[in-house]
DNA sequence: GTCTATATCTGGATAGAC
DNA sequence: GTCTATCCAGATATAGAC
């Protein structure tokens, strides 16, 4: 697996580093973690990360990169089923969330590093959201009405919403308002006869 | 207006501060708002603001009270299309959204001052959204079926998820998503007779 | 109540040895 | 490639005069 040649080593390192971080964020949450514990955590010094990776950003916005990696592989054939369940298992990682979060805000500043970040991760995200949709209506598990595109960027933000909030109130069920949401977004729109909507 | 006594003049100029930094915030956005800024900005030192605000957190979170406050009155008469338009208006001020985005992060840490704030707002707004909905029902221009404090609860999520997103592409039509999506809940769940939803 | 001046502190970044 | 040591910037918070 890893590559020969001068970088080999480094580049597997720093995925080791990038492991260690992603479950010390994960563990111990995004506060109190700065450099100095990130890299206690991971056993190296401050400027040994730094050597790695930069800056504290360009840390963080690799650490996000390497989740959405290991999400996208663990989701295996994606489903809307199999985005809850992922949905639902990050609650066991409230820290990368918290993460997340923190980025999601820096990134409003179109010069922070993670500005970049974001609008490949939400392209990437509505795109594949998108086509998964695209899919089920050509098999006719999803009515032919609704708009792929826009259906998947309101979900992904009802997603990072429900996510916001759950940090601040913890007792919030995610999954029961996304399903509930799902069941309202795909119903068939057709009215019985006669019937006004208001 | 102003209160007679010790404290009148004080609250005043509270008040005044807290316009100020509404507007500043508002218009030169939330990155690269230090203390100083803010100081020089409503024509105070840095120490002056300390005096009234305690610290800067507690002074973001007055501003965002008072937001609130506005927001809720600029409202008049709560209805769909009322909370529909303040999005709309929230697209002149991004800076509050920043800032807004910024402290709800931050929240997710229980000691930080901010926590308290955001555990109210979301009652708040819950609870303010949930009437409406009681009483579109009670007058018949919602179905009888949608569980209010729900729909409530995904609805803001869908805002927060969608302005957060909007700044970081503010290409994003958010009222149109809002419009799309208030449709799709209030739209009445029946079914043709004999059609399975999948 | 408001200012000036300053203390303090945190944390990110750098230089250079090994 | 990794560490130690140091630096430095930025920002908050405080002390005390006016």
């Amino acid at each position: 697996m890893a590559k020969r040649g001068p970088y080999g080593k480094g580049i597997e390192r720093r995925q080791q580093i990038l492991d260690g971080a992603l479950r010390t964020i994960a563990e111990r949450g995004f506060h109190a973690t700065s450099l100095a514990e990130l890299a206690d955590a991971v056993g190296l010094s401050q400027s040994g990360l730094l050597h790695y990776f930069g800056s504290k950003e360009q840390l963080f916005i690799a650490v996000l990169r390497r989740r959405d990696e290991l999400d996208l592989a663990a989701m295996g054939e994606p489903s809307p089923e199999s985005l809850i369940a992922l949905i639902r298992r990050n609650t066991e990682v409230p820290g990368l969330i918290e993460l997340f979060t923190h980025m999601q805000a820096a990134a409003a500043d179109p010069r922070h590093p993670a500005h970049e970040y974001m609008r490949e991760h939400y392209e990437r995200g509505t795109e594949g959201f998108a086509r998964l949709l695209r899919g089920m209506q050509e098999n006719g598990s999803l009515p032919a009405h609704v708009d792929p595109v826009a259906m998947a960027t309101a979900f992904i933000a009802l997603t990072d919403g429900l996510q916001s909030r759950w940090l601040i109130d913890p007792a919030l069920d995610m999954t029961a308002h996304l399903e509930l949401c799902w069941e309202r977004f795909t119903a068939r729109p057709w009215m019985r006869p006669g019937h006004e909507t208001r």
